[in-house]
RNA sequence: GGGAUCUUAGCUCAGCUGGGAGAGCAUCUGCCUUACAAGCAGAGGGUCAUAGGUUCGAGCCCUAUAGGUCCCACCA
């Protein structure tokens, strides 16, 4: 018994409910199942911070479209979730919770701070999730992890020690990106560079014993003369040749410093002259190196001045390059000062200027481990999809430096690492061995730093399916499927799950990643707070529905591309919702008419046979592109298919036979329409898994959800070839009709007779009001057809359309003088056509190289021009005389 | 400086290995019609950035040019 549906298809009023009925079944739930296959995708984790944006929204989308698919197909489909506990961002959320409270992170210490923390995260990291489940996602939230819960952090603490025993994990003391709002180093990665007005102070330096000669430099960071150990020239700048190896007196340090040769400076840029900071330039540093230059600190991590400073100790560093360059001014040494823009690093964080610091440091080295994570690719072990993304990544790859590991902060894994208290001995270990193994000390401390959060991000694929412990799920899951990101952490993140997956297991972690772009606002711009112009997926979701949204987030661009979003699509989509809602309605509302349990295929009609035959073409087109990850075409076609062609044409042609119960096909269509909608359905289900739901329970009593329901497939027995290619020919001459008009009002009694002509003027003074043909067809009793394409039998259009009771060619009814100029303009297109056809048929290489099949198909084609150019000459003929 | 990518209808974009220029929105015309006005039927609108080349045939391949976007590196 179907049930009737409402008019209008009311997203809110179902979405809730159906995700409740399908976690209460645990449809989402993997087991491990060695009667099937498995599909895995593990779900990048959001931050615990995280509030869900357009970019989650597309990113989990197009993962639950495919496992939605995979699970279809009769897929163990597993889609792992999880939340990242996302070091610096979660701590910077938290110190500024504090701070509102009076609080300093320090005043709490360590332990205090980090009960904040978790505290933190027990009332956000259920947020987001939350906002994933109102999308539709169906992720195995019974396996939900966290990157700091205790199997991750095994795995984490594991990869450290085993990394640090092979000797790949290092300390050192080297250069890095300083954030000193932060207080912690941050990697190249995490530093935006801005374009900031600045300038060039020019600045002598005297040349010690050479009285009243100078060196000129030019520098964008004056304070940071207070650390300069040298002046480098280019050792071919002829202009300097004489001063290499002399000593210059740095200005207000007064203190003497060397001027050093080396081919890095750059000698059209600026004086040619540099001044060497090597504890705050990351190529000072290595300049400093091969010279062997002091390093002189000169900022705390606030980044004020210290005491190297001297007179400017504590001063803020802005305040700091003020007063020096008042004081150089004073000096007369002050040459000139020149506006310039430069690039800035900054903190993606929270964009504060970033300061070049020394500071020891833990590192991850990298030219071993990256090996097999560029064969992988290389090999197709791993495919990049889409390709070009391949170049980015072997660009990183090729250009990679050691990864700096550590961070200053309290949120996150500890290093496992443990100093004597006494004699200062290291100890890399799980826990903390209590006694120094050098001298015996009965104290060791642990390694106040932290991992940076992409160490553990790193192991998710498999340190969620319980590595390092020999789990079922490790065995059975292991390696993922296909994983799915935005092409903006190719190098935070998908490279170092590679090199960590090949590196801990042996295996690339999956083999398929589908990048995809960002979404961005109607203008273009990125989402962003600070703009304003971020759209609120669940505001989306509240006014249109989950399903509009999602589909809406895939259609309209291209893999990997960046895409914009409008209101307007979202409007379009709900619109198809709505129109897959009323389309069922409609058939519902048919479904008691008629037994259909004794219809055969025998039974049906051409219509039948063309709609049957087109929607079981459209399940191997779907399923092949779905299998490429196209997913924006295949919804593009199944929204084709269903609206243009089943609700424009099919509905429309089979109603008559619907309201007239003398019908002996009455039967046949109710069965057709359920048939074809029910395949459609699941074809869309993992795009817009609510209305189908809903639409698939009312419809099928007896079964329970459209999520375990079976992927259509291709069946040879609904192949018609014939009969389609009739009913385009049907379509194709009424597509050239161009007005419709009904007699009058339809009369109540249903009676009214529809002519079909082509061409208006036939018929305006005849009929005053203007209908539409295909709405019109339920009305009417009878139809007549004239139609200007000759070769199109009586009893096809009849079997098309019930009603339709006379056919006349359209020649007889029409002003000869513009028939010869179409006929005219036709032969013209035939002609060019039987160009290209004999072209391509001719042409050696495409006989040699096309497949059989496109030859074939154009030699057909060329047979049905053959055709058309006899029929239209002779038509010709007949006319012009 | 290195690299990627884009330029197709008024707007935003599809166009999969070369073979009949497409969608949504917008515009215009006519329709409340027993699934749907969140709808139906139709119309207008494009030298596919420019210039060459390969090919029987180019939106698609090659070269160059112009403009846009992004990533990486970064000059003190």
């Amino acid at each position: 018994m179907s049930k009737q549906l409402e008019k209008t298809y009311n997203p809110a009023d179902i979405e809730g409910r159906l995700y409740q009925k399908w976690l209460d079944n645990h449809y989402f739930h993997a087991k491990v199942n060695p009667d099937k296959k498995p599909f895995t995708i593990v779900m990048p984790p959001p931050n615990v911070t995280g509030q869900l944006h357009m970019g989650h929204a597309l990113d989990n989308t197009m993962q639950d479209i495919i496992i939605r698919y995979k699970r279809m197909q009769g897929y163990e489909a597993l889609w792992q979730p999880g939340t990242d506990h996302a070091a610096i961002a979660t701590e910077v959320k938290v110190i500024e919770k504090l701070k509102k409270e009076g609080i300093d992170k320090h005043d709490l210490g360590r332990e205090g701070f980090l009960k904040e923390a978790w505290a933190w995260k027990e009332e956000y990291g259920s947020r987001i999730i939350n906002q994933l489940k109102k999308l539709g996602s169906s992720a195995d939230w019974e396996r939900e992890r966290f990157t700091m819960d205790e199997g991750c952090s095994k795995a984490v603490q594991d990869v450290f020690i085993k990394l640090y025993n092979k000797g790949w994990i290092y300390k050192g003391s080297r250069i890095g990106n300083w954030c000193p709002v932060c207080k912690t180093s941050i990697s190249d990665a995490e530093v935006e560079y801005e374009e900031q007005a600045g300038f060039f102070w020019h600045i002598k330096y005297p040349i010690v014993g050479e009285e009243g000669r100078f060196v000129e430099i030019a520098t964008t960071r004056p304070e940071t003369m207070l650390g300069d150990t040298a002046v480098a020239v280019n050792p071919d700048d002829d202009r300097y040749k004489d001063i290499v190896g002399k000593t210059l007196l740095l200005p207000i340090v007064n203190k003497e410093i060397p001027v050093i040769a080396d081919s890095y400076v750059d000698k059209e840029f600026g004086t040619g002259c540099v001044k060497i900071t090597p504890a705050h330039d990351p190529n000072d540093f290595e300049v400093g190196k091969r010279h062997n230059l002091e390093q002189i600190n000169i900022l705390n991590d606030d980044a004020t001045i210290n005491e190297n400073g001297g007179k400017y100790a504590g001063l803020d560093r802005y305040e700091a390059r003020k007063l020096i360059v008042e004081e150089l001014d004073k000096l007369g040494l002050l040459v000139k000062i020149e506006p310039h823009t430069h690039n800035v690093g900054t903190h993606d964080r929270c964009h504060t200027t970033i300061e070049p610091m020394v500071k020891p440091q833990w590192f991850v080295k990298m030219d071993e481990m990256i090996k097999p994570a560029v064969e992988g690719v290389k090999n197709g072990e791993i495919s990049l999809l889409p390709n070009r993304m391949e170049k980015t990544y072997f660009n990183w790859t090729d250009n990679i430096r050691d990864w700096c590991i550590s961070r200053q902060l309290w949120w996150g894994h500890r290093i496992p690492a443990y100093y004597c208290d006494k004699c200062g001995e290291m100890v890399v270990a799980a826990e903390n061995p209590g006694k120094c193994p050098k001298c015996g000390h009965d104290h060791m401390t642990q390694d106040p730093d932290t991992l940076d959060t992409w160490f553990s991000s790193a192991l998710w694929p498999f340190s969620t399916l319980g590595w390092p412990e020999k789990t079922p799920e490790m065995d059975y899951f292991y390696p993922t499927n296909v994983l799915i990101t935005g092409y903006d952490i190719i190098f935070f993140w998908v490279i170092r799950m590679i090199f960590s997956g090949y590196e801990q297991t042996g295996k690339a972690p999956f083999n398929t990643v589908l990048f995809h772009g960002l979404v961005r606002d109607d203008q273009g711009r990125k989402m962003s707070k600070s703009l304003g112009n971020g759209i609120d997926p669940l505001e989306v979701i509240d006014k249109y529905g989950a399903d509009a949204l999602r589909m809406t987030l895939m259609t309209g661009n291209a893999p990997g591309n960046d895409m914009r979003f409008y209101w307007s699509r979202v409007e379009n989509s709900r619109n198809f919702a709505n129109k897959v809602w009323n389309a069922s309605r409609f058939i519902m509302m048919n479904m008691e008419k008629a037994d259909i349990s004794g219809v055969k295929l025998a039974d049906l009609t051409q219509a039948d046979k063309w709609i049957l035959s087109k929607v079981n073409k459209l399940a191997q087109d779907v399923t092949d592109l779905m299998d490429k990850y196209e997913m924006g075409i295949a919804l593009s076609k199944v929204y084709d298919f269903v609206w243009e062609e089943f609700c424009d044409w099919y509905i429309e042609m089979v109603k008559p036979r619907l309201y007239n119960d003398e019908d002996t096909t009455q039967a046949a269509a109710i069965w057709t329409l359920k048939t074809v909608l029910i395949s459609a359905l699941k074809m869309l289900h993992p795009f817009i898994p609510f209305v189908t739901e809903e639409i698939f329970c009312n419809l099928q009593d007896e079964e329970e959800s459209i999520m375990i329901s079976s992927w259509p497939v291709f069946k040879p027995e609904y192949d018609f070839p014939a009969e389609e290619e009739a009913v385009e020919m049907i379509k194709e001459a009424v597509r050239g009709i161009r007005t419709v008009r009904t007699s009058m009002n339809v009369p109540p009694s249903k009676k009214a007779t529809v002519y079909v002509v082509a061409g208006e003027e036939h018929v305006r003074d005849i009929f005053e009001k203007n209908s539409v043909f295909f709405a019109t067809l339920g009305y009417a009793s009878e139809v007549i057809i004239q139609s200007d394409k000759s070769g199109i039998a009586d009893d096809a259009v009849s079997a098309v359309i019930p009603q339709a009771t006379m056919y006349i060619p359209f020649a007889e009814l029409v002003d000869i003088e513009k028939e010869i100029a179409r006929l005219t303009a036709e032969k013209d297109r035939l002609t060019k056509e039987l160009a290209r056809s004999h072209g391509m048929l001719s042409n050696e290489k495409f006989v040699s190289r096309a497949p059989q099949a496109k030859i074939d198909e154009e030699k057909a084609k060329l047979e049905g021009y053959e055709k058309m150019m006899a029929q239209v000459e002779e038509r010709l003929s007949a006319l012009k005389k």
